[in-house]
DNA sequence: ATACAATTGTGAAAAGTAACACTAATGAGA
DNA sequence: TCTCATTAGTGTTACTTTTCACAATTGTAT
């Protein structure tokens, strides 16, 4: 009847913390599969092996489609593949990774990513040190070919690895060059417009939030 | 009058989302007043640099004490020192880390822990040809005296760097060596009793929640 | 002195999220 | 074939979290 009736039809809108909680039930299925063999699952065995109520698990993949068969559950290559196409990953993101330190290195060196839908194309760092290094396969390049690279390879995802006083700058030039996704491990907020994802891994941010609930001696 | 009640009289149960921000608070404040030198900031300030609602910080906070003042806001300063006492942070947390891969090496090198509370005493891994190597001025330790070290430096704190198929025996190893906070780098959930606190960083899950939102081509 | 702009802390309302509890379907076993 | 244990999907309820909005306080400027 009025704009806003028209619009609740079309009301898709997922939450974000539902999105959050898909790529650990596709962690957990890949392990069910790989490590348990097992072929079929239900919600009540993912939810036990991570901690989560089964009617969380039925609740949030009931918002994408119906993936299980009653009295039976989940078939684990089937939702794997489902949960999949929902995320993206049925294509391979080509990601850059910005700076060669020792993170990066450690970045460049991990096997996890192709398995799982990324692969690293393009290593950038501004000490001329490191350029031209070779790191994981791939040379180390000096950032100011950074633009040109990702545009031409249409990269939309980047990691970011450099010191903290670095990291806006950074994060400008990636904006500028087309990159649509952040995952950031300098200790600072970045500032994006609304269209640019960012994600954050800060280790000691994690571990101070752990400590509140330690015992003080 | 009741159990209930009288239990209700101590209910300081702050929400574990309100916890979880604190750190990052206290990141932005810490870069205000190191970075813009600034000596006090308002709810608004802090909120406009990291995205979030006045409103919700000053709920927050208010959880722990009136901080501010009104008209002026916080003194930056003071309330570093207050957040730090709240997480526990008025203290230097040992920590130990397990991995002397790439990514344990980068952890190992890393400038940012001692600044803000932690500080890595051991380093351990079971392959003999990294056991007895200097990492960030530690020499890597075998598996097997984990326990004992453990024991002795009264570490409550550990990183988990290591494959997903050891990830899980060495929690065990951890939690039975007194450990009560593990940051976990394995793409794996981890079994742990209650009393133990768990945060994973999985550089893969993170950015298969930004590939959701992103325009696929 | 007084007025005023800035800002906190907070009760109440709104929005968002998780858990419950039930129906319907499925397959296995008697 | 019939019964029963299992399990998905879901409307409703309960709980949690965020936002709103306002009184109270502060410092500054006139």
């Amino acid at each position: 009847m009025t704009d806003e009736t028209l619009l609740d039809e079309s009301d898709d809108e997922i939450p974000d913390i539902v999105i959050g909680r898909l790529p650990v039930y596709l962690q957990a299925l890949t392990f069910l599969a790989e490590e348990e063999g097992k072929l079929t699952t239900s919600s009540h065995e993912l939810g036990q092996q991570l901690g989560i109520s089964s009617a969380q698990i039925r609740k949030d993949l009931s918002h994408f489609g119906e993936f299980g068969k009653q009295g039976t559950g989940y078939h684990v290559g089937y939702l794997v593949e489902q949960l999949r196409r929902i995320l993206h990953l049925d294509r391979e993101w080509r990601v850059a990774l910005i700076g060669a330190g020792y993170l990066g290195h450690a970045l460049a060196h991990y096997g996890g990513f192709g398995r799982r839908g990324f692969s690293i194309v393009g290593i950038f760092d501004n000490d001329p040190t490191k350029v031209g290094q070779v790191m994981g396969g791939l040379p180390v390049q000096p950032v100011e070919q950074l633009p040109d690279v990702l545009r031409q390879q249409e990269v939309k995802v980047a990691i970011l690895a450099v010191p903290a006083a670095a990291a806006q700058d950074i994060t400008d030039l990636l904006v500028g060059a087309g990159v649509k996704a952040i995952l950031s491990y300098a200790p600072i907020h970045l500032n994006v417009p609304a269209d640019v994802q960012v994600r954050y891994s800060d280790p000691v941010v994690q571990l101070q939030q752990m400590t509140y609930y330690l015992q003080t001696p």
